[in-house]
DNA sequence: GTCCCATGCCTTGACAGTCTATGTGAACCT
DNA sequence: AGGTTCACATAGACTGTCAAGGCATGGGAC
């Protein structure tokens, strides 16, 4: 498992990307960082220190829903799903992200260019 | 001035941001603050709490050197130019930042096809 | 049967960096 | 003379990450 590169760039990200993990239907806190680790390639690491504090502040802002249940391992997880207000968060938020992207990918361009 | 979306976005990116401003050559602070913002658009917004912290920290660690110098318009301003150190840092940030940005681009996409 | 590991949840304390607000001073315009 | 912009700087509040630890259970090795 390789480490961050850049903790600090998670910062900002990190609702983001659960809420991304969301989408498609209820993960629990484990399964979001697996799948967060699985599809950016290992790039992304979600440290369990920030998943659970960021799983309960989203919902506490009523982004999220938890509800307890039982994994495919037979282990007792607590599995969240997007509200309608996540939902809608998820789109700001990605739109945020897009502008952000692009906006320092137009700064990098400038300095190659200029 | 519209304000940053998400300051903490900000986190993580704002040394490769002056870096990449000094790429071309010497800057000062305002400087530096004015150029990010015209080049990406008013996207990206940094305030001088956060500014001159990090060009101080910056300095400290050997990749940026300062010299005090007269602006255009007549005014004592603190010229900053990369180090070599800096210059090596900027590159390796540029690959951070590239990478992180295709790691979350992949996430997003992920979530839409998935 | 017992040991260990992976799974799965959670919290604590240290730490770092951003923001808002405030302060200073000089040049310029009216 | 007074206000505005430029330009540097710092202090305190705040927030969120991380490393490290704790707790419990299921399954496999032996």
């Amino acid at each position: 498992m390789k480490p961050n590169r850049n903790p600090d760039m998670l910062r900002g990200t990190v609702e983001l990307l659960i809420l991304t993990a969301l989408s498609r239907g209820p993960r629990h806190g484990f399964g979001i960082a697996r799948w967060l680790e699985a599809t950016s390639g290992d790039e992304l690491q979600l440290e369990e220190g920030s998943l659970y504090p960021a799983l309960h502040r989203m919902e506490r802002r009523g982004w999220l829903e938890a509800e307890w249940g039982i994994s495919e391992n037979k282990r007792q997880v607590k599995l969240y799903r997007l509200t309608a207000r996540g939902r809608a968060r998820l789109d700001s938020e990605t739109e945020g992200w897009t502008a952000f992207a692009a906006a320092v990918g137009r700064v990098l361009q400038a300095a190659q260019t200029a």
